[in-house]
DNA sequence: ATTCTAATGCAACTTGGTTGCATTAGATGC
DNA sequence: GCATCTAATGCAACCAAGTTGCATTAGAAT
C-alpha cells in the first residue's frame, strides 16, 4: 500500500528506505519502533503530537505495525533518542506537556498567544502575522550565526503571554467566574 | 524593618499598603499568604520562581511571615489566581516546570536557547543579542495591536530550540555518552 | 555464527499539580 | 461593632506525566 488510502495521510513522505537511512546517520538503530514514530511523524510534518496521543496514533497505524501498541516506557526512551538526535523537535506547551513533531526542515516561526487566564494557545492572526514576518527576518541572521558555531536542528518560538482580551473582561475587579476552558 | 539589612535584599520595591492597592485593584482579598507572595515577587523582579522555590524563599522571609511556611496546595491556588489576574507572568520552562515572576511592566524578551540534548536553557549571547533588539522592535508593533483589541500583561518570549553545539558534536553517528546534566 | 550492546518491556516509583471538603478570616451591609 | 456571606486556607487523598531499575530481546559488528 502506498497511495491508495483516501482519509487523511499526507504523501507519504518519505519511504522506509529513506527512514532507515536517517535513524542510522543519527546513530540509531533501525528498530521496528523506531521506524514507526519516525515514519509517524516524518508523514505528519504540520501536527505536533504528546506521548499519549502518539501512542493511539501508531496503534492505529497497522501498516508497519502488527497492530500491537508500543510499550509506553519504550516509546518516551525512543522519542528521546530521536530528539537528543535532533530528529524531533520539542516543545512543552502552555499546559506543560511536551509536544514533538518532526523536525521541520525550514525554519518557520508560528507566533502564538498563551493565555495564562484560560491557557489557550492560539496563533496570531492577521496584522500580527504580517508583522511576525519582520520577525521572522531579524531572527534568520541569529539562527545563522548559531548554525556557524554548531547548533543544529535549529528552529524557533515567538510566543507572547499575558491575559487575552475575554478573560481580562471578566477579570479586573470583576469576580473571576467564567476561566472558559 | 526597611533597610536596615545588607544581603541580598533589592530595595523593597513596593511598600504594604501599594501591594495592598494591588490586590483589591484586581479583585483579590488582602490576605497575609496574598501580601507575602505578591510582595516577595515585587522584590524581587528579576528572578523567576518555581513553586517549590517559593515556598521555601517565603518560609524563610519570617518579615511579614511568623515564620510559619504557607500550605503547599495555597500557594498552588493563590498564584493561579495572582496569575489570572494578570499580576503575575507564569512561562514553562525547558524542564516543563512552571517558573513565575512579577509581572514586569516593560516589555522585554531575553532570547534564550534551549537545547533538545541536555536541557539547558541560556539566554542567546553576543551579537545575537543585538540582533534581538531588532526583534523586539518588530514585536512592539504586535503588542500594541494586542493590547488595543483588550489584552493584558502582556508579555514576550522568544525561544530558539534544537541541539546545542556540545551536544551535537558528540551525538552525530558517535554514540550520545555524556548528555551534560 | 558469535558476540556485544542498543533497545525493549514490565513494575515500581517520583514529581508537579489537582480535587473535595470542612474551616477560617476578609469584605460588606446593617 | 456585629452579623453575614463567601473568598481563601489547610489537610488528605488523588492523578497524570515522566523516570528508574532490571531482566530480556534483537540490531550491528566481528
Amino acid at each position: 500500500m502506498t497511495q491508495t488510502h483516501s482519509r487523511p495521510m499526507p504523501p507519504a513522505s518519505l519511504a522506509g528506505d529513506a527512514i532507515d537511512a536517517l535513524l542510522s546517520a543519527h546513530g540509531l538503530r533501525r528498530t521496528s519502533a523506531a521506524r514507526r514514530v519516525l515514519g509517524w511523524l516524518l508523514a505528519h510534518p504540520d501536527t505536533t503530537y504528546t506521548h499519549a496521543q502518539l501512542q493511539v496514533a501508531l496503534q492505529g497505524d497497522d501498516a508497519l505495525a502488527d497492530g500491537v501498541a508500543l510499550d509506553r516506557v519504550t516509546l518516551y526512551r525512543l522519542i528521546d533518542r530521536l530528539t537528543q538526535v535532533g530528529l524531533l523537535l520539542c516543545r512543552v506547551d502552555s499546559q506543560r506537556v511536551r509536544r514533538y513533531q518532526a523536525m521541520p526542515t525550514s525554519v518557520h516561526a508560528i507566533p502564538h498567544f498563551e493565555c495564562q487566564s484560560c491557557h489557550r494557545d492560539s496563533p496570531l492572526a492577521g496584522a500580527l502575522q504580517a508583522n511576525a514576518l519582520d520577525l521572522e527576518r531579524a531572527a534568520q541572521t541569529a539562527l545563522e550565526a548559531l548554525k556557524a558555531l554548531g547548533y543544529q536542528g535549529l528552529s524557533l518560538d515567538f510566543a507572547v503571554r499575558g491575559v487575552c482580551a475575554d478573560c481580562a473582561t471578566g477579570t479586573s475587579s470583576l469576580a473571576l467566574d467564567e476561566p472558559h476552558p
